[in-house]
DNA sequence: TTGAAAGCGCTACCAG
DNA sequence: CTGGTAGCGCTTTCAA
């Protein structure tokens, strides 16, 4: 048998509102009562019924997370900065790698109070929107759920001039341009208006297509390139995974970082530091990406029509050691 | 205003009980009003409050998995194993990436069935266990609840063997030997014995730390072998991620695989086949595992007394095309 | 075949 | 400061 309030309050031999007040350190318990239900509640082995709390108040104080494929580094890493930013505002997040659709029915039945959405498609529709806040993390744009995007186009204009600035006017760009992820879209869009920009040559021979997201595809996409006829003084990768393939094609090829081709990575987080050659990063930070993502959720709980659409926040460029200036040949 | 069964009870005209039984497919109703009413809740959006249903009914249907590490590509393919298996036994799966101990707490207080743990460290003690049934994935021995755990031993031994009838004498073994996590010590273990049962020299040449599990790891300890002076013919990798990293240091060695050097994996998971180089593995195949550990959960939920401690499962070699007989120098 | 009513365990409000 | 009581939304007897 479980035990209840009830159970507490005969023990102690008060009334079992009594011990509700006591057991939420309501002031209007004396505080010895108040010590000696704890105590009693202690010793019992009392467990709060959650689901009888929920029925009666508004709130679970849980955040659910729909992330159906459990990859990307970047993605793991904000997963848990968010998820520590939950804890210190005094909720829990739990996390469905389901289907979004099957994910959001799941949260909404456990009464989350909000839930996050982390997909790669931007094409998929979600329906019950009206019941529970939802914030995305970068799913396009169009939707009718608040967005916190990254202003993807800065990041790799940034990438570019930086690079342009080290003399670089051979440069690549490895990425994802399946037409499935708008994200992927915008870095490309970015590096293309960039390099129009800085005035730098710029055709098919510059751009890979990695048409996947793991180490393994900007490996291959890496591969590819250095085996072409245009050899790049400096490549751009579109992810912490693909840069870390290409970064394995470059010394596959024996090219040395960065005297030889300097590595610019999209995605700011501090494990670009621990890669085997630690690598200059444009991004937003991870930590202020997960703040925003948690501060968005928490407002759209308080006052749903408070939070605007779309935020896009501005990244950052961290230099670490995988660029340099362009050798003269 | 959420809407309830009273307001689909009202809508229809019928008492609440009624629609009750009708969205619960209760044979005591009529053909002809259940359609009604079941036409009318979806109508008008009905969602059922899923605390109040828990407050009645003694199950959630919610399986919690505790995994406070989101890495190790084989994991990764369990859980989405595990969270298929439970799908289709009518379970939902949710996981927590806080500590074990708090992911337990937020799995009871949402009033999950059950919890399945992965964890890597066995050290750690975990308390509440009489409240919720517990499955842990080979977290070390000695615990009070059940755990599925491997034959590591065997697993090593079918590595050797495989490897010793290809004629292979000089066999690395690249893992990792932190003496917190029991898994890699049994790898190890079934390692030693091997060899020595199969009259294998065995020092502390052929025996590599990583000092830890992600790829980087594996890369940079088999670089230092293959820069040492006892050059393997053969590696045993202990997990599909630091094989990855093997794979990465024998191929910038210049060696081929498996012509230079034979590699054998742990992990038997269906992507070591996407690998660069489809490697040969042994261990549990992830389905028999997942499997296993969902059908070890649903006894448990059903009858805590009837489970098993200790299960242990045994591993499977598949073949794929990192392996071949030792060279005749 | 349907309805009434008794709770599940808890919070919150109102009296005292 | 403490106790009584009305629900939260739902399932489940028990009657009708």
């Amino acid at each position: 048998m479980t035990i209840t309030i009830k159970d507490i309050a005969t023990a102690v031999g008060v009334s079992y509102s009594t011990v509700s007040k006591a057991l939420n350190d309501s002031p209007l318990v004396k505080q010895e009562t108040k010590a000696k239900i704890i105590k009693i509640a202690k010793d019992l082995g009392y467990e709060p019924n959650f689901a009888a709390q929920r029925l009666v108040k508004k709130e679970s104080k849980l955040i659910g997370l729909a992330w159906p494929t459990l990859d990307r580094m970047a993605h793991s890493v904000l997963a848990t900065k968010i998820n520590e930013e939950f804890t210190k505002n005094g909720y829990s997040m739990i996390l469905s790698i389901n289907s979004i659709q099957t994910s959001l029915d799941i949260f909404k039945r456990y009464q989350a109070d909000g839930v996050i959405i982390f997909d790669e498609e931007s094409t998929k529709t979600v329906h019950a929107l009206t019941t529970i806040p939802i914030v995305s993390y970068g799913v396009g744009k169009g939707k009718d759920f608040p967005i916190v995007d990254v202003n993807y186009q800065k990041a790799m204009y940034a990438a570019v001039e930086y690079l342009a600035k080290l003399g670089h006017e051979k440069i690549a760009f490895i990425g994802d341009f399946s037409p499935i992820d708008d994200r992927q879209i915008e870095k490309y869009r970015g590096f293309q208006n960039a390099m129009q920009h800085f005035e730098l040559s710029f055709s098919g021979d510059n751009l890979i297509n990695t048409a996947g997201l793991s180490w393994y595809d900007g490996y291959i996409a890496a591969k590819r390139l250095l085996q072409s006829a245009f050899i790049p003084t400096a490549i751009i990768g579109t992810s912490y995974d693909i840069s870390a393939g290409i970064v394995r094609a470059i010394r596959e090829a024996n090219f040395i970082i960065p005297k030889d081709i300097s590595v610019v990575s999209y995605d700011n987080i501090p494990q670009m530091g621990n890669m085997e050659i630690p690598l200059t990063s444009v991004g937003v930070p991870v930590d202020v990406m997960a703040k925003q993502i948690v501060q968005t959720i928490l407002r759209a709980i308080q006052n749903r029509q408070d939070v605007p659409l779309i935020q896009t926040l501005d990244p950052q460029l961290t230099e670490r050691n995988s660029c340099a200036h362009v050798r003269n040949i």
